[in-house]
DNA sequence: GTCTATAAACGGATAGAC
DNA sequence: GTCTATCCGTTTATAGAC
């Protein structure tokens, strides 16, 4: 699933791209993938508009690479960690976890990959909301093992599923890096108002 | 806070004004504010786009028209219901349930409240955080009036108001009308997983 | 009040020189 | 690879008739 983008395997065009891409990204966050104009990007990375064009297909096909690369990171610092481990409940904190730590560490892709949808074309737009399915899907499931361990309370796993989301994905509405708490501690309270809610112990999860 | 837009005592304009904001929310809500068209409006509601220009003042002037309105509702449905109840543990029950309520009902002057900031003129975008301020305020007071009854676990206010934000707006991503769970139901589950994970005896609680 | 017509500006994208 | 110059469609907004 990773983006072709025919490589010219020439001596100087090393990470530019990328770079373009992290530019657009912290401006798409900053004030919305329709108002962000080519020559904000360009401007960005010391270029001119026609510039960036040698290295992009059009600001739709930029979008969609960039939010592929959004789900890439949950994909791998999400689901690559948590999928791992087999105990449910163990799972469950792994995931919150490390998807808190993620926004906090500033990923822009994955903050444009929440807000940004309509700007896709529909064949992209079904792609990568194809890709957030499997990304719920994995942590709903999580949640009906633990129905099946006996360990949740009576709660719709569905809703619930999309409580933990709500709460993982405003993180990066209000989240700042000078704040009085870490990314790490961000990550823990947040932790507890999720869990405490659901597991039927939730101080003995939490004190793991 | 109301805005004023110099009402011509007419016979025939009575809520035209209304129904284009309505139009327009709607609109917002579904491909945001910057892709929006004046001329989609103006199908929307059975008119040209410059018949529009007779009621409103400019795009963004009508944008911030629609927030204030989203907040309008926030103030009275939300607040104002809550505002009343002087235990801390039922006033944070009914804030939920009321804005979830409201979320499920379908009010999109509210849910274009949550993205569409950057569209604002810095003096209307000052204003509009100004309103949200005082609203998060009111649900972190009453985290703080709970910790102070020893009613609630240890956890950080700020980081629990912000999750349960997170918990409330992300409803309008998800929520659909023709799902196999009602409003009320959505407002019940969610409830659920906000106050369990902070209430010291949540069950007691919910059980009302 | 609502229309037709149009002004004025902007933004995505490309051509072609270097 | 990066630039200058430019094309072309779109969009906000208004003028002015009815």
């Amino acid at each position: 699933m990773m983006r072709p983008q025919k490589r010219i395997a020439r001596s100087s065009e090393p990470d530019r791209r990328a770079e373009i891409y992290d530019a657009a990204a912290k401006i798409i966050c900053d004030k919305g993938f329709d108002a962000m104009t080519m020559n904000e990007i360009a401007q960005a990375v010391g270029m001119t508009k026609a510039g960036i064009y040698h290295y992009i297909e059009g600001k739709q096909n930029m979008l969609f690479a960039i939010m592929n690369y959004g789900m890439d990171m949950l994909d791998q610092s999400v689901i690559g960690v948590a999928s791992q481990v087999d105990d449910a409940e163990k799972r469950l904190i792994a995931i919150i976890h490390s998807h808190a730590r993620l926004i906090t560490q500033g990923s822009n892709a994955v903050t444009v990959l929440v807000d940004e949808v309509a700007g896709l074309s529909p064949a992209q737009r079904k792609k990568i909301i194809q890709r957030k399915r499997v990304y719920f899907d994995f942590i709903r499931d999580t949640l009906e093992q633990l129905k099946r361990d006996g360990k949740l309370k009576d709660v719709d796993t569905t809703v619930a599923a999309f409580s933990i989301l709500g709460m993982l994905l405003w993180i990066s509405r209000w989240y700042r890096h000078d704040g009085k708490l870490t990314g790490d501690q961000i990550a823990d309270e947040v932790l507890k108002v999720a869990l405490g809610g659901m597991l039927r112990s939730p101080l003995r999860a939490l004190r793991k």
